[in-house]
DNA sequence: GGATTTATGGAATTAATATTTCATAATGCG
DNA sequence: CGCATTATGAAATATTAATTCCATAAATCC
């Protein structure tokens, strides 16, 4: 029998609560059996990949230490433990689109808080994963470019997509580009839409069901003749008429709430992209703007 | 010897080519054998794992048919192949830091528009994975009952923040919860502030380096009485002194702007989770506002 | 400081897993 | 239709890997 208690009657399930029970003992454990200990908290990928043999190898102890070591921990042996593992690999590489349900039944059912910031990190990423997919190279050149050229870049967007227009405007203000947010807060949009030129351009940002006002501005942009970068959710949206680019970023939703990831990292990438076409492909140099 | 060519010189190095390589060959693939193949492009995480015992009753053929599949392609037997579509599982979730710090690089160098798009989404889920493990249950459900209880919240922040600001604002709004989000435009905060008192609550989000002005209300509100929910990225933020409940979040950043993804998750759930209060634990039936 | 318990290393054993082989079935071709 | 070729299934074999066992070394306790 060991200093310790031979075997919890029950073995973790999963990695998390394995990891917790590691953690739990971590101070009493024998010193070769510690060593392991800390191998599989360093290393999880390794475990869930290689035999008792090569892990043991890797960590320094014989292969024997290793099984105690599972054993330790209530699991029947070596590869009972690596099963965890390995579940926990399949988990992290599971589509997000599962978790993402699961994640929403589960807040549906009135699970804690916790569930539902986990559902909105999940419908984050997962958008991300998609816009990455989605979006081509050509379309994001095409924009770069023809914002690079224009004056004033005016922004728009409102209620839910508002947020992406404030970081956008931040964002090529920090860059010294000259930027014009269309704001709503005194009902002076329609003038300061009027100034707009061809020679300027706009960054158009609306997703279903799309504010009529931005709808409207748009058109009245188009007709100005000014050029049109829009972000928005498909091809059947009213700014896609009117855009001369646009892009289709589809953000997943949690409670009701999409997320703006995609949209930020897309509007980012094309704020920098404009800046470094600015300064002219000879300033390539130098192309990371240190602002914070 | 077979119809198609024993045996590919060079065998796929990774699993995309293995992939193109299944691909090219499927039309004139002997049925069992294409069975595998099929098996093995919707099921790659069970090839991983698998041993070939297993994943052949999973496709319905013989192990032996499984070692052909793999030879056909050019490897020594199934072992050979299997090591491909583990490594593939291997890189896949290779942590997101490193590919993080690769995309920098790369960028510096002057690469493309899509690398620096690459950048900032590999930016926003790597800030997304770590803020989904550094939250805790507990400091989210003080921070929403802080909340809950509030008359009116006030929502503060300035620059890089204000774009989660307003987008807490346009959410709370949503969600029938009274708001007031204090602008900058015409230079009334210090009125708006004025007004709040210790049945209020507010919710301040600041990075370094801070607004000196978000920093100065936060304080004064924080004088009145005001409980103040905090977002901010250290310990050390000016804003953790004066917040009854603060969060620690680490946006990663590219290209010298930080990400705001996980800021954004972290305040949805709270926004959602302070409705749901409010619509007190018997509401618990419907907590999902459909609402977009 | 000696006795007893506990931990460790290394080899022996056992279990599992991949691979090969061979008989048979299916297919294609003249 | 019949022969040759290719594909398939099933079991035998070889290989590899996990587990157990035992001798020895530390550590702990009286």
């Amino acid at each position: 029998m060991s200093a310790i208690d031979k075997a919890t009657a029950a073995p973790p399930r999963d990695f998390e609560s394995l990891r917790a029970a590691i953690l739990e003992r971590r101070q009493n454990l024998p010193k070769r059996i510690a060593q392991v200990a800390a191998y599989a908290l360093d290393n999880p990928d390794d475990i869930a990949f290689g035999t008792a043999a090569s892990i043991a190898a890797s960590a320094s102890v014989q292969p024997s230490t290793l099984i105690r070591f599972a054993q330790l921990l209530g699991f029947d042996g070596f590869t009972a433990m690596q099963a965890v593992f390995r579940e926990r690999l399949r988990e992290r590489t599971s589509s997000y689109d599962d978790r993402l349900t699961a994640l929403r039944d589960k807040a549906e059912n009135g699970a804690g808080h916790r569930a539902i910031f986990d559902g909105f990190v999940a419908a984050a990423t997962t958008s991300l994963q998609d816009v990455s997919r989605s979006v081509d190279e050509a379309h994001l050149d095409q924009a770069i470019t023809l914002l690079a050229g224009a004056e004033t870049i005016h922004v728009l967007a409102r209620r839910r997509s508002y947020p992406v227009a404030s970081y956008i405007a931040y964002a090529l203000g920090k860059l010294q580009i000259r930027t014009q947010l269309i704001e709503s807060a005194a009902g002076m949009e329609a003038e300061m839409i009027g100034f707009a030129t061809a020679k300027d351009a706009a960054v158009i940002i609306s997703f279903a069901p799309y504010a009529p006002a931005t709808i409207e501005q748009a058109e009245t942009l188009a007709r100005l003749g000014v050029p049109i970068v829009a972000i928005t959710d498909s091809a059947f949206s009213p700014l896609a008429e009117f855009a001369d680019i646009w892009f289709e970023v589809a953000e997943a939703d949690f409670a009701g709430f999409r997320s703006l990831s995609a949209s930020m990292a897309l509007a980012m990438a094309i704020c920098i992209g404009v800046a470094e076409k600015r300064r002219g492909p000879a300033g390539r140099s130098s192309p990371e703007p240190k602002i914070r």
